[in-house]
DNA sequence: AATTGTGAAATTGTTCACAGCA
DNA sequence: TGCTGTGAACAATTTCACAATT
């Protein structure tokens, strides 16, 4: 039985990387880039930065390289970027306030249609050009703003209980911004920023004296 | 001669990922806790979590488990968590404030000492108790405060240049918020939250109908 | 009886090295 | 000649399986 190989994790992210460099050396007026140009801004080997596209197809030229604009946007219709998403933010908090005005998600094709909270104080008023809605109407906003994926920006309590009520609507994504690990059936995909681990791996680089170097 | 195993980042950060449920077993009131209840509660296997710790010594008993106590103790020391941390956030704007806010890291030990903006209208103002200095004494504070790390808050373009002048001051540890990768020499250990990339990876795994489960 | 700690095996991910093409 | 695409070699990480211990 032939195996398929299967792009790893890393490889989507490293997908990411290259997709914003691309942006760059676009920028720059490049038309065309090597592997192993793509790898020095990243500090990666050229042999990685091919073997991840191949996974995807050829989309190079031998001999020449990569055409900048052309791979952007492979890269991009693989990632889905060829495309807007319609974000939902639920906690309009410090965190999900700074979420609401950050630029690079409006800017990577992520809109945020949705503010919803259970404080009433902030339902009705206006952020960001956008009414907070209450919470507990939660399904009903999903579906009319027919939202793709919810930024969690809750306190640590409240999430469990908000990403089951998100996976019940039907959406299939969460960005989860609250320091707990999320238990969920598979029928949904979450991804956590953990701001407090970053600092803590630092910690230990400090703590144990490793020699930085990328870590 | 005798190969040294040295941990991987992954394990470091699931050491980061035991130390908190380590914290809820022990509230919840246990004193001694299984490979298997401690894998049971992240989505890893048991021997992934006896692999992890024994690369730090042995600190279960055969048959019983692990001290709870005693073993969140012990990874503190390991991740330097026995201690606290000075920290300083560069840049007040929407980011900046929520993690000066961000009750998260006070609670494990990272204490934001300095805030620092280079706009005139915010030194000098209060935030959260503490003044906004000015970023162009950069070297003074970070001295006077005796800062350990640094959180970087500020937009993309500011923050290369900022990097660069906070590792000539002598601190070796930044954690990044802005979109961009920083390019550093290797005296300084840097860590990077790119929250649109985590936005990214989860466009990916709508496209392409990957099955979730936890990727 | 239960559970750790750990070499060995299996798997996954990265780098090498070179054939193939512009 | 220069650079991609890729199988094969290598390295790292995870899982297995079992002896050791309480």
């Amino acid at each position: 039985m032939p195996k398929i190989k299967r792009p790893s994790d890393s490889t989507i992210h490293r997908l990411s990387v290259y997709y914003r460099v691309l942006q760059s050396v676009e920028k720059e007026g490049y038309h065309t880039v090597s592997s192993k140009e793509l790898a020095k801004r990243e500090k990666l080997t050229p042999a990685q930065v091919r073997k991840d596209l191949s996974f995807f197809g050829s989309f190079g030229t031998r001999g020449l390289g990569y055409p900048v604009r052309e791979l952007r946007e492979k890269i991009a219709k693989i990632l889905g970027l060829d495309r807007t998403w319609n974000v939902a933010l639920i906690g309009v908090g410090n965190m999900g306030s700074a979420l609401a005005s950050y630029k690079e998600f409006q800017r990577q094709g992520f809109h945020i249609k949705l503010v919803l909270d259970n404080d009433q104080r902030k339902i009705g008023s206006n952020h960001k050009g956008l009414e907070v809605r209450d919470v507990r109407e939660l399904e009903k906003e999903l579906k009319t703003n027919k939202i793709d994926m919810v930024i969690l920006a809750v306190p640590a309590n409240a999430a469990q209980g908000l990403a089951e009520e998100v996976q019940k609507t039907g959406v299939k994504a969460i960005l989860n911004f609250a320091p707990v690990n999320l238990r969920t059936n598979d029928e949904i995909h979450i991804r956590s920023e953990n701001m407090a681990m970053e600092l803590e791996y630092l910690s230990f680089c400090l703590t144990n004296k490793t020699t930085p170097s990328s870590d």
